[in-house]
DNA sequence: TTTATATATTATAACATCATAATATTATAA
DNA sequence: TTATAATATTATGATGTTATAATATATAAA
């Protein structure tokens, strides 16, 4: 029927079912961010923007890089980066 | 940031973020089915079929049309439509 | 080397999801 | 009007998710 994998691409979606997750894709594609940064931006704690991020980087969306005590992540997932460009573009329903 | 609505989106995500989910609205796209007929593509019981259903449906995604004793469902929502043609597009990474 | 900063991990409890089984509803046919 | 087919709903138990709180680790500065 169709050559989607839908077991992985489910994961991707799982992962953006978040509003919190969803949020955080859509800032770090903006700009490269450390944990603080996400954390003032989004107001939340830190161990939750932790907890969050880690998500997003076991389902390959993200990747970070370290920075002496910080660490900076940043959108990898080609798919992802074009769902929210998408999102951008539509004005959903 | 940005004009996207993270709740909304997050919860179509939210629907497209199972594997079984994702499969009935592809083969939903293809061909307008009822319960049945996703019964025997997929493989899955009636029940879940039913249930799978109704959260596409409850989401937005998806809308029923009764025929007689069946009900005929069709893929509704734009941003849906347009993400499975992506998927179609890219290869995943 | 102690201290402070940044981040990660673990524990917990409330809540949601999933598949399966059983039952209910609804519409048509006999 | 009873029987059948198609679909929906409910109940249940296992598993996963979430936010919060507490603790741990790692780097750099003093």
């Amino acid at each position: 029927m169709s050559k989607i994998d839908y077991i992985k691409t489910s994961e991707i979606f799982k992962a953006l079912s978040n509003p919190i997750r969803l949020q955080m894709v859509d800032f770090l594609l903006d700009d490269e961010c450390c944990v603080t940064d996400v954390v003032n931006e989004l107001g939340i704690s830190q161990s939750a923007s932790s907890q969050h991020l880690s998500i997003l980087k076991n389902s390959g969306i993200v990747y970070p890089e370290k920075h002496g005590t910080r660490t900076c992540y940043k959108v990898n997932n080609k798919l992802t980066k074009e769902i929210i460009n998408l999102l951008k573009k539509i004005n959903n329903d």
